[in-house]
RNA sequence: GCGGCCAUAGCUCAGCUGGUUAGAGCACAAGAUUGUGGAUCUUGGGGUCGCGGGUUCGAACCCCGUUGGCCGCCCCA
């Protein structure tokens, strides 16, 4: 047999993994359509300059890029955030505030395979621009408890970790790192979790090791996981813009503990999420067990609209990947099993009643029920069978004598009952059923 | 980019220290069965043993390479 492989990392989706796929795209969609977002899409394919203005030249390493047929350097998108803020920067005067969009799509990434992350992969993408203040980062937040809650997953099954890249700036600043060393420490923080000690191995080679007292203090805000806590600490070291930060803190948590959420919440300065655009709060969902890796990211991105040439416009937003959130519903038995049964299915016994049958048929798909029959003449016994495995819930029989009687025969695939109508009332009896069903 | 493990039918696997024509279960299809059910029985289609090379009288098995997969590191927008 020739074989053509599937590319590295790609996905093929057969029936039955694709109705698990649609299962949560539907799910999202009618969730994000609940909280008044928006849907848009846009093109698989972008500029490559549109990510290296993003996030830097190395970013090249990580995607699928190549030059096309006219000489553009292009790459398939690895992420939304760029194109969408190209689709609201670029009509940002005409749109009403505050915008919120949302949007399901593929993304590729040239990344090695690993548990949860592949090539390609989808993301649900929410995103409020317009908003400056935390209203936008509790309308996110919400969204983000509801579409996995929607799923019937619980506080038990997912938190949100809540942190500020803000607070820190404010913090470090008043602990006196300029704007250098402050980003060191915060990369060094994003990698504590995982490195420990040695997470900050890189800062002290670039600027000598930190004094114990300093990075004491750095530990302890990192180790935060409390409101209360938070104040004490930011109280130790006092200044006005760390006052005023809490007082958005504050309301960003009494907002959500109005809305129920407090239980999904949790306060966590050890979460910086990496690279540099997060101007403020930022957020990340993961399982409660800690087996997965990151359900879902994001937070706020002031300074993005305006470094891709449009004018300044706040926004927060975030993703949901669609790998490791499938994993974690199967994990916790939360997949249903989707099965595309047809309504009825209808039982033929030769050429003649297989002609009175297609009007029948058909005239029942016109009307939206869904029939299906067997397309080779087979005896009964393994139409029946057929019947039952196909999942419908009504067999129509049309052989001989009902032919001669001009009847269609009704079977209850579930009880076995069975019952005669006029063909002339087929069409009302089959509903009539399968709506008290 | 780096490391560990793995690769036999559509799926799950067996295949003895290297020895005739590579097996089983499940799944699929046909028949028993020209009017009543997920059963049973019989039969069948399916494999260049991931691919390439080497060792050997002889390789699914041993050696080298390669491709792909799983897991981890780096990265994670």
């Amino acid at each position: 047999m020739a074989t053509f492989q599937t590319l590295p990392g790609f996905r093929e989706f057969y029936p039955d993994v694709l109705a698990r796929r649609n299962h949560i795209f539907r799910l999202w969609r009618q969730t994000a359509h609940t909280f008044g977002f928006a849907e848009y899409d846009a093109p698989v394919l972008e500029p490559l300059e549109l990510y290296k203005t993003k996030s830097g030249d190395e970013i090249e390493a990580q995607l699928f890029s190549f030059t096309d047929k006219g000489g553009r350097e292009v790459a398939l998108r690895p992420e939304m955030t760029p194109t969408v803020c190209r689709l609201v920067g670029d009509k940002a005067a005409t749109l009403k505030r505050p915008i919120k969009w949302f949007s399901i799509a593929e993304f590729y990434r040239y990344e090695r395979m690993q548990k949860g992350r592949g090539r390609c992969f989808f993301q649900f993408n929410a995103d409020i621009f317009g908003e400056p203040g935390v209203e936008a980062e509790t309308e996110l937040i919400a969204l983000l408890a509801q579409c996995l809650c929607s799923f019937g997953l619980t506080e038990h099954d997912f938190y949100i970790r809540l942190s500020d890249r803000n607070l820190w700036f404010y913090y470090l600043e008043a602990l006196g790192l300029d704007e250098a060393r402050v980003r060191g420490v915060l990369t060094a923080v994003d990698r504590y979790e995982k490195l420990g000690d040695d997470a900050f191995k890189a800062y002290a080679e670039q600027f000598g090791a930190l004094s114990d007292e300093l990075k004491g203090k750095i530990l302890a805000f990192l180790q935060v996981k409390s409101l209360a806590a938070l104040e004490a600490t930011v109280a130790a070291v006092g200044g006005d813009k760390l006052a005023a930060r809490l007082s958005d803190w504050r309301k960003l948590l009494g907002n959500l503990d109005a809305m129920g959420l407090s239980r999904f919440v949790e306060v966590d300065l050890g979460v910086v999420r990496g690279l540099a655009y997060y101007t403020g709060f930022v957020f990340e969902a993961f399982d409660r067990k800690g087996e997965l890796r990151a359900l879902a990211g994001g937070g706020r991105y002031d300074n993005l609209v305006g470094k891709l040439g449009y004018a300044e416009l706040p926004a927060v937003g975030f993703a949901i990947g669609d790998m490791t959130f499938a994993l974690l519903l199967e994990q916790r038995g939360l997949m249903p099993t989707l099965v595309q049964a047809p309504d009825v299915y209808a039982v033929i016994g030769g050429e003649k009643e297989r002609l009175a049958a297609f009007a029948d048929i058909h005239a029942l798909r016109a009307s939206g029920f869904r029939v299906d029959y067997p397309m080779k003449e087979i005896a009964f016994g393994k139409q029946f069978k057929a019947a039952a495995e196909s999942g419908a819930k009504l067999a129509l029989i049309y052989g001989g004598d009902e032919l001669a009687k001009g009847v269609v025969k009704i079977r209850n695939l579930a009880d076995r009952s069975e019952l005669e109508v006029p063909k002339a009332q087929l069409h009302a009896t089959v509903r009539d059923f399968l709506s008290h069903d």
